[in-house]
Formats: C-alpha cells, sequence, structure tokens
DNA sequence: CGCCAATGAGAGCACTGCTCTCGGAATGGA
DNA sequence: TCCATTCCGAGAGCAGTGCTCTCATTGGCG
C-alpha cells in the first residue's frame, strides 16, 4: 500500500489527516458553505498558502471530504444490516439500517449538510463520488430484495384495481440502475415485479432523507417534538407500506 | 397602507423591489450561501454601503428573501388547491398541489436552496417566517382532512394486527401543532383518528420535500431518467397510500 | 556528499460583509 | 420662501476569504 515509508512520507500522511479532521471539525461547527481553508490552516498552525502543498484547491478539499462522508456513512449503513444475525429478519435489517443512518446524520451534521444540503455554487462532483454516494440505497435495495425473495410481497391496496398503474417512463432507468450497480445477483425475481421494487426502495431511501433533512435543517420545530419517537414512526410505515415489517 | 407618497417613498419602495428582484436572480445563479451583497449592489448600480441604507445587513436581506419565497410557494400550493371546482375530488386536488409545488420549486431553484437546504452558519430564521413556512403543509393536512371527512380511509394493510402501533410520544406535539394553526375547523374528524391523519399528512409532505430535493440536487442523475414522471408516481403512491387516490 | 524535489513562510491580488465619514438633495415646518 | 432636519449615495477603510507567486530551508536518494 504505501511503497516508501519515509519520514517525509509519514509526515505528508499525518499533515493530510489532520487537515482533514479540522476540516470536518470546520464542517459540524461553521457549516459547508462557510468552510474556510484559512481557517484550517491556522487550526493546523500552517500558513494558508502551505495546505495547497495538500489539497490543490478548496475544492479538492471538499472532494476528499465528501467521499470520506459518504464512506463513512455507506459502512454504517452496511455495518449496520450486517449486525442482524437473522438475515431473514427483514424487519430488523429494514428498521436497524434506518436508525444507523440517521444515528450518523444526527452525529455528523454537518458532514449531512455536505452531502445532502444546498450545493455549493460553482463546485461539480466528479465521478469518483457517485459510487459510496450510492452504498446506502444500495442496502435498501438489497433488504428489499431480500424480503421479497423470501416471499414477502407489498399489501395489495383494496377496492382498487389501478394500484400499479404507475407511468411507465420510469421504469427502465432504475432498472438500468440496478443493472449498471450490479444488484441483480442479490435480487432474485422476475423481471415485471422487480422495477416496481426498485420503485418503492427508492422512495424508501427519498422518504429517509427527507426525514432526517427536516430535523437537521429544523423544519419540524413546533411539530414534532421527540424526532427519533418520528422517524421510528417513519421507517415503521415504510416498512409496513413495503410488506417488510410487521 | 403607504401614508406619504412622496417621491421618496416611492422611490425607496422602487429600489427596495429592485434589490430583490437583484438578489433573487443571484440566488438562482449563484446559490443562497454566495449571494453577494456588493453582486447585487453592482447590479442595481450603486455603491455596496448604499444598498445598507435598505437592508441593514445581508442576513436581513435573506430574511426578506425567504419570507418572499416561503410566501410564494405556499401562494402557489394554496392556488393549485382552490383551482380544483370540485371539491369533493381529492385525488386531483392531491396531485395538483403536488405538481403545483414540485414546478414552482423546479423553477426557483434558488429560493429553493435557500428555504430547504444547508441553513447559512450563523443565521436563524426569526419567527415570521414560520407562518409562511407552513402554509404548503397545512394545504396538504387540509385536502387529507376534507377527504376522510368525505368517508375515505387508508387502506387496511391485511395480516397485521398492529398496523397502527406507532410510537405513542408523537401524537401530542401533531395535535397541538394542528390545533395551533387553527386547522381543527377544516377537519371533522373524531380524536383519536386526527393524529393519524395528521402524521400521514406530514409523512407525505416530507416526501414530497425528499423528491424535490433530490432532484434539484442533483442525487437522481444515474437512477432517475424522468423525474417528472417519476415525481408524479410518488404523488400518486402517496395519495394511494392515504387512501384518497384512485 | 551533493543535487533535487518537497515543504513552509510570506507577500500580494481580487474579492467579500460591514462601518465610518462626508457632502448633497429632498422634505416639511416656520 | 427659507432653513433645519432627515435621508441617501459615495468613498475610504478594516478584517476576512481563495488563490498565486517567490524565496529559503530541509529531507531523501543517487
Amino acid at each position: 500500500m504505501s511503497p516508501a515509508r519515509t519520514a517525509r512520507a509519514l509526515a505528508r500522511e499525518a499533515i493530510t489527516r489532520e487537515i482533514l479532521d479540522s476540516a470536518r471539525a470546520r464542517l459540524t461547527t461553521d457549516g459547508p458553505a462557510a468552510l474556510s481553508l484559512r481557517a484550517v490552516a491556522r487550526d493546523v498552525e500552517m500558513v494558508s498558502s502551505a495546505v495547497y502543498r495538500y489539497f490543490p484547491s478548496r475544492d479538492a478539499l471538499l472532494t476528499a471530504l465528501l467521499i470520506e462522508a459518504y464512506d463513512e456513512l455507506g459502512a454504517t449503513a452496511e455495518g449496520a444490516d450486517a449486525a442482524v444475525a437473522d438475515r431473514a429478519d427483514t424487519a430488523a435489517r429494514w428498521i436497524g439500517t434506518f436508525r444507523a443512518v440517521r444515528t450518523w446524520c444526527v452525529a455528523h451534521p454537518g458532514e449531512f449538510g455536505l452531502l445532502y444540503g444546498t450545493p455549493v455554487p460553482g463546485y461539480v462532483a466528479p465521478r469518483d463520488t457517485v459510487d459510496p454516494a450510492t452504498r446506502v440505497v444500495r442496502v435498501l435495495v438489497r433488504i428489499v430484495g431480500d424480503a421479497y425473495a423470501a416471499g414477502a410481497r407489498p399489501p395489495v391496496v383494496p377496492a382498487s384495481g389501478t394500484a400499479s398503474a404507475a407511468p411507465p417512463g420510469t421504469v427502465a432507468p432504475a432498472l438500468a440502475f440496478i443493472k449498471e450497480h450490479g444488484l441483480m445477483a442479490s435480487l432474485d425475481l422476475s423481471d415485471d415485479e422487480l422495477p416496481e421494487t426498485v420503485r418503492r426502495a427508492l422512495m424508501a431511501w427519498t422518504m429517509l432523507f427527507g426525514v432526517i433533512s427536516f430535523e437537521l435543517f429544523g423544519h419540524q420545530v413546533g411539530s414534532v417534538a421527540d424526532p427519533a419517537a418520528w422517524f421510528d414512526e417513519v421507517a415503521l410505515r415504510l416498512g409496513v407500506d413495503l410488506g417488510i415489517a410487521v
């Protein structure tokens, strides 16, 4: 991995780490948009120009933070799913993953704002970030797929013959998304019910993000007193509507 | 309204309007965090210090933009709901309101980022903003209330006796929220089913925000090809799960 | 040992939000 | 009409930002 363990390379690695940590600390206190390279330079007791030896620009530093945060959140979700010993208990895997994602986000509000908040105007995320960014939703799709492979199905809405009358335009892209990311293997489904599965998982992921975003960005003050309980209720509701919980 | 229509007062009103319009234009091009007071000063061909005669600080300008945008979005939602002539057609009111909200947000991405994106670090929204901010969700609650008053009910999940086993902690605050905002009058419901109604409406609002946020903040690239069709599907799914559509 | 690349420091440029002073112009009462 | 008051725009200035440049030093490899 690290071929030349010279003193200089070691120092570079340590200082890079120190810069990243300081930047993440500043992220949570000052917010992503106000991330000041000079401020982190002061934190690590260097002159601002010296930081540019380690990150060629502020955007590069942002990208590094972005990938690191995406990977941490993805690993958290994957770990929470894997922590459930009984793989057939998809309900526990579902709730556990949801709670783990929220816990991480609440503990890292600055990183959450960087990942899912207002995009920095001039900044465009490079290609390297799309793979770490999809780790959470891939976990959700996998849980739903396992549940459906084991026989679970979403509850049929009564007195409604057109419950699955969804616009056809979104089926193909979602399917392409699945195939592109190699999620087919873990999904044991026929072709006509697969897209519906993925769509519901995507909706659940959207809702998961929405409720956390509302909590962290302060849009629940006055309406929700206990965010954790409210979050659990949302997670349970999603699980019930998907047919994989209770 | 405007007691002294002197030339000076007229000029002040016109220039204030001009500053607000320029700021909104900059908002969509540069993003909320990068809103530069000097830039809008250049746009209206004034020196930066002169703008401070109209807005005492950049935060005050942000607050004015915030209230204006909240009111515009709220009026859009209310107008879309009111535009449906058949008040009993709650499905049409639901979809129409959803689409109108998305249309406005897509047309005003900068304002959306200001309203629902990463909060500006030092900035805290004053009390005047909470009332305009709740106009959209109030429309949703009203539609759901009308539908349930007319006899509609959410579909019962089969093979599940604990479908309403929601954590009790969130009931009281949601109810307090409803009473505080005077939504009781338009809701003709018994007490035990009211909180569930409001909770589902709040979830729908959360999902509505989530899907728009994902679209505008670029988290759907690669997975969703047609955002409008995907949005319609989500809106329909929410309506079905709530029991007010199809 | 000597050369070269890596590193940190400092100055400088253009930009930001914001405060201050100053002079001119509109307003309203005498 | 005259004049004091109020308002308003302009400019300078302060402290901060991202970023580029040059310069001296220092570590590592041949």
